[in-house]
DNA sequence: ATAATTAATGTAAGCGCTTACATATTATAG
DNA sequence: CTATAATATGTAAGCGCTTACATTAATTAT
């Protein structure tokens, strides 16, 4: 079983009586081949069920039409989500996609492009989590740029600047500024904030905290600003053993986080949002899951992914004055664990 | 940019004083190749960046050490945890994963795995949702064995048989039968079953829910089971729209639609569980998350992706005995949605 | 009708690799 | 030191396709 002897070109051939270049032709429908032959090969392609061989057309051809997109887990909802949209607005465009998981740090990272390079992609499709400030930085965009001179590389939620390297993000910045200078304005003063990486998203977010703050004249404490798990029962605890901190309020860069906070609030009695205002991220499922349901910031995955693929899209077609990078505004989604 | 020629295999046995088969011999960790030549070729491979030309290796090659996955959607929370299992299991037993999204419909199925197979994949794993009982069910098993003709194909939650045709389910039949029972035990006898699917999975769950019934000596009403979205506004909507039905208790086929229904209590300003018992499916993350905390069905998904790559492996090696058929065993999670 | 164009088809040379088979090298025995 | 077996390396024939170029058939112009 599994062997049975694949048809191929020349047996097409035969059958329609041509030759292979013929077939070859109407396969890649090439315009100089009559009608009329035309539909002999293609009568003997379906009732054959020939299928040219990918291996084989790879050799020849300068293109698959296939890009390749790389994202750290795709077992992360947010990364399962974008790579949806991105498979989708892709197909629509008469690409292919292959799609590999690669794990969070450079080096499985740069495997997998070398792997995806080997296929004779058209672009890479970079989903997040670009370390920034972070020790490997450095040798991180390294390898992006390198990949780059093989094929135009497309960032989602990160920044790397070099040539053939084109970058989408969502305005997190912004979006964590107006967030804390919202809690601010509505009379919190002592807000936690809470992360789980140092991506550049992470970054983004952690810079528009402090700014806010020190805009509103406050000074972000080092304290106020803890790294911990995307978890709900990591975060419920964390908050739970927290000494020597006071907080009113809790930003977190992901709504998992978030609702950690909420599960603490109700464990202590405290009422949300009077006692402790809670902002998440993502706008994920979780935010009307939750109860009280939890106010996010959408970060819209969806709008970024349609301009990263249209993007893509006009360079493969040798467009010119495609911008490098481009931001989408991201808005809050006020729900009830906010009072203003 | 992109087109610096490629180096290729001549390029490294030029570099190394070697042919092309000792080159090719190294790549593919023959073992008839002398140390000091295997060393140099290294070097050379090492300093040049060489890596093989995919395309050229499958067309002389007969395995490429792939295999296909076809997911319907990979934005499902379910499924991206599926095929996160699976890439792990494969990739640490040194395979290689192509996964393709195909949509739900047999058609798109079909489309997809013929992509695949023209890969030279060694085996297709399908993720879910085989249809039972609907009108295109043969149609959707035939093209199943066509495929299996030409490589094992393993089937994840879903059950159909034929050679060369492995399947991996979890036992949703008996967890569902269970989980009724206790509801009935527990003295509930209006269990409203909500559904959204007509998947394998989805019909196993409620022929266990009508055994329970029958076995208790109640008997099931068309109106009692329900068809609708995976969606906890929607099922909130609709429970609250109701006429003419009564429950004291709901059991789910996936956590979003259990969760509807406990936002659906709230609404109304039942207890819950005291008023209204609810179980859901497939112990995610919306569990720990809702207020009260959702019971619900762990069907297990990691070991059933473990089982199945694990009998995939045994055949790609040509063991003999592997069980065309597995299950295994759901758990009810008791959370507060409960009183059992 | 015949010549000059244009359209349709065919021929054959790769693309970069694997591998059976042939050859050269080295080790082991006689 | 040869003869023989074992080991290492090389040669060349595909694998199934694309495509430049050559050839043949169908049009159109003269």
């Amino acid at each position: 079983m599994g062997d049975n002897k694949m048809i191929n070109i020349y047996d097409i051939a035969k059958m329609s009586g041509v030759s292979i270049a013929t077939v070859s032709r109407v396969v890649n429908n090439n315009p100089k081949v009559s009608e009329k032959t035309k539909a002999k090969v293609m009568e003997a392609i379906e009732k054959s069920g020939y299928t040219p061989n990918v291996f084989a057309q790879g050799l020849g051809l300068k293109s698959m039409r296939t890009i390749g997109i790389l994202v750290p887990s795709i077992a992360d909802l947010y990364m399962s989500r974008a790579v949806a949209y991105i498979e989708d607005n892709l197909h629509d465009a008469g690409y292919d996609c292959i799609l590999h998981c690669s794990g969070y740090t450079a080096a499985e990272k740069e495997t997998h492009i070398q792997l995806l390079l080997n296929k004779k992609i058209d672009a890479i499709i970079l989903v997040g989590s670009t370390y920034a400030g972070s020790d490997d930085e450095t040798h991180n965009t390294d390898y992006i740029r390198r990949a780059a001179k093989d094929v135009p590389v497309f960032i989602i939620n990160g920044l790397v600047d070099g040539d053939n390297i084109y970058c989408t993000a969502s305005n997190d910045y912004q979006a964590s500024y107006d967030v804390t200078t919202a809690l601010i304005e509505n009379g919190r003063n002592k807000i936690l904030f809470l992360t789980d990486s140092r991506s550049y998203s992470a970054n983004q977010k952690k810079e528009g905290y402090k700014q806010a703050l020190s805009n509103a004249g406050l000074k972000s404490e080092n304290k106020m600003m803890i790294y911990t798990e995307n978890s709900i029962p990591v975060v419920k605890n964390l908050l739970n053993n927290l000494k020597d901190i006071e907080f009113d309020s809790v930003f977190a860069t992901d709504d998992a986080m978030a609702v950690g906070a909420i599960k603490y609030a109700l464990l202590k009695g405290l009422n949300v949002p009077e006692d402790i205002s809670i902002v998440g991220y993502n706008n994920s499922t979780l935010c009307i899951c939750s109860e009280p349901e939890l106010s996010s910031v959408d970060n819209k995955i969806e709008k970024v992914c349609k301009d990263t693929c249209s993007r893509l899209i006009d360079i493969l077609k040798g467009e010119e004055n495609v911008p490098n990078q481009s931001v989408v505004a991201c808005s809050l989604v006020k729900r009830a664990t906010t009072d203003f």
